[in-house]
This record gives structure tokens, C-alpha cells and sequence, in this order.
DNA sequence: GCTTGCATTAGTACATTGTACTATATTTGA
DNA sequence: TCAAATATAGTACAATGTACTAATGCAAGC
């Protein structure tokens, strides 16, 4: 593991316990016995951490959402594409948590195009909820679609905001499962009989 | 207006231009023509700010549900409050979006019993629904009244933080039109012809 | 084997920040 | 009017992010 792997790893654990704010420089070069300069080395400004843990999560995502859509849509699968990405959300907590932080990052998108990854998501999700109306899974209008994928992508992203408001340090499976859940009643509002056996089936499988 | 009143004031506005993080006590102090000591005697730590605007924001909320529990349970007046209190919200972004910082003051719960307050307002909800669903404007079970409970409080929490996400100043009246829009499509899912009536009213008349 | 160039690391210095502390000024109340 | 309380200014200090410089390690080329 090279020393630039090895301070993103540092960094998450730390930041995912006190938050990115209660986290120096200096005390991850401590906890890897290197120095602040050398910090300052392979991430010039403590934003640069930040953003490298985004790059790492939407590529972990990219390769979840690639995985799904080579295979045959269906609201069992939906659900286990969302599980994967919940577990990655927890996985990077403190980076979301921080994200106040690369907000201006965010809105120049000069280092990290964040938004274009985010339209790419949304229009992942159009297509998703499309295909589940195709495969009578969902029985779906397009304005429902529209409100299901504003739904999605707020609900999808705050969850762990919520889940860490109260709770410093949740349990990762039973949250997890817990917001799955609610997104499970969601989408079986819009069910088809097949669907909603299907999403039936995946709660089952997760207790 | 007392100084106290004129740093909260100010604070307020500077925070929610330019996030909590990036307003110093000393750009709070320039702006009012104080010494940053004496700033430091009316708030003795810059999270005391963030606290107060919190308190201002839980009082201003705490009138708009009396003033609802003091009428007629409707879908429409249902719909009045929360565009109250969305535009409560909008006023005070920046604190809900720079609470990373009270994280640990909300946790330990010393100076702001925000736990409390949170459980107050889930119950507030629920009786809401119940309310709504005795007065013939919802059709729910308690299932699907803990359902949207766990909705309204995740939405209505964090759709701030979504609105700026990548509109640093977003337009108030769009945007909480937009989020207030959701909001009465989720309720619509569980109206009774009654209450899909009130609703569709009330959406009219915010055009 | 030695040197040269580059990547890495350490050490340090500096501006800025939150905050504590002290001294001065202003207001208040009896 | 004067003492006490409140408010304000000024300053000092520790901690932080970060820029800068010097030292070290290391692999490739001759």
C-alpha cells in the first residue's frame, strides 16, 4: 500500500470517528508516523483528502451501478444495488458528513465534477425506474418516475446524515437495513403484483 | 436591538452566504464595528452562536405547531405549516447546514437538548396523521403513519442541504415550492378523495 | 561503483483562527 | 453621586492549515 493509500485509509478511519473538522493534519501524520510536511507532500490542502475519498466512493458506486445494468432489471435487484450503495455510503459517513467542506469544490467543479456525477446518477435512476415499468415490475407514470427519482437521490444521500445525527458511531447492518426498509415501502407504493412479491422476497432475505 | 440580538443578526446572514466555517469571529466583530473580545463576552465560543440560532429556529417552530393544533386538522392547513416551517428553514440554512458543529453538543445534550426537541416534534407528526386520518383526509395504517413520519423527518430536515448543494442561493420561493411539491405528492399516496381535494387546492393556490 | 535526477520525508515558519485574560469604558441602581 | 455590574477593546496564546526549505532515499544510466 503506498503512503498516498495509506493516508486516505488513515484519514477515513479518523474522520469517520470524530469528523472531519476534529481531524489535523498533524495527528494523521501522527497516527502514521510521518510528518505534517509529508502530508502536505501527497495532499497539498486538507480538502484534497476529502476529495480523493469522494473519487474513491463514486468509483466504488460506478462499478455497483454498471453491475446492476448488465443484468435483467427487476425490483429485487434495484433493492441489492441500493444496499450496495447504502453499505458504501457508510463506508464514507465522515466524507458526506464533512462535504460542507468541498461544497465550493462541488459548486466550482474545478478539481471534482461532482454535479455532472450527479446528473449521471439521476438519469441512472430514470432509466432504472423505466426499465421496472417495462418489466412490470413498477406501474409508474413519468411524472411519478420524476418524483420517485427526486425522492431517490435526497433520501439516498441524507440517510447517513440522520443516521449519524444522534448516534455517533451506528450499527452499520441494522441502519443500513432500517433505511433500506423505508425505501422498500416506497418504491411498493408504486408496485405492480410482481413487484411487490419481489420486494417482499428482498425484505425476507435481509432479516 | 441589543448587541446580543445584533451578532445573532448579523452572524445569521454572513453564515448563510458564506457557511459557518468560513465566517471568523473576527469578520462577525468588523461587520458590527466590535472587538472580537467583546463578541467573545456575549458567546464565549463560536458554537454558542450556532446554538442560539438553533433556539431562534426552535421557537419560531414551536409557534407554527401550536398555531396548527390550535385549528381544524386539514390536508391544506397540514401543507400551510410545513411551507412555515420550510421557510423557517430557508432563514436559518446555514446553521442546518454547519451543524457538523453542534453534532457533539446535540450528542451530549449539555447546552441544547436537541434529542428532546427531535421527539417531540416525531410525536408531533404522528398525531398529525392520526388527526388526519380521523378527520376522513388520509387514509393510513399505523404502519404507514410510522412510514411517514420517518419520511417528513428526513425531508424535512435535510432538503436545505440538498437545495444548496449546488446553488450556493437558491431562490427561496422556488425552492421551497419545489421541496413543499414533494411533500404533497407523498401525502397525496395516502388521500382520501377528501384530502387529495384539500391538497390539490393548496398546491393551486401556490401558484 | 558512482553519480545524477527525482520522489519522498522531515522540519520549520507563518498567517489565521478560536478563545482566554486583563484593562478600560459605560451604564445602572440605590 | 458613587459603587457595582455590564459592556467593550486590546492582546496573548495555543492550535491549525499550509508554504517553504533542507535532507534523505532510490532507481537508472554511464
Amino acid at each position: 500500500m503506498s503512503t498516498r493509500e495509506k493516508i486516505l485509509h488513515t484519514a477515513l478511519e479518523l474522520i469517520n470517528d470524530k469528523g472531519y473538522v476534529h481531524v489535523g493534519v498533524r495527528e494523521i501524520g501522527r497516527a502514521l508516523k510521518k510528518s505534517p510536511g509529508n502530508i502536505s507532500y501527497h495532499f497539498s490542502k486538507k480538502e484534497d483528502i476529502l476529495i480523493a475519498l469522494l473519487e474513491q466512493y463514486r468509483e466504488t458506486n460506478s462499478a455497483l451501478y454498471e453491475d446492476y445494468f448488465a443484468g435483467q432489471p427487476s425490483a429485487h435487484r434495484f433493492l441489492e444495488l441500493m444496499k450496495g450503495i447504502f453499505d458504501s455510503q457508510f463506508r464514507y459517513r465522515g466524507v458526506f458528513i464533512g462535504n460542507q467542506f468541498v461544497k465550493e469544490e462541488i459548486q466550482s467543479g474545478n478539481r471534482y465534477d461532482y454535479r455532472a456525477t450527479y446528473q449521471q446518477r439521476l438519469s441512472g435512476f430514470t432509466r432504472i425506474f423505466r426499465e421496472l415499468r417495462e418489466s412490470k415490475h413498477l406501474q409508474v407514470s413519468d411524472e411519478d418516475i420524476e418524483f420517485l427519482v427526486a425522492h431517490i437521490a435526497l433520501v439516498g444521500r441524507f440517510w447517513i446524515y440522520e443516521a449519524t445525527l444522534f448516534d455517533k458511531s451506528p450499527n452499520q447492518e441494522s441502519t443500513v437495513k432500517h433505511y433500506l426498509d423505508l425505501l422498500a415501502r416506497q418504491i411498493s407504493l408504486f408496485a405492480t403484483p410482481l413487484g411487490a412479491q419481489d420486494i417482499s422476497e428482498f425484505r425476507v432475505s435481509q432479516e
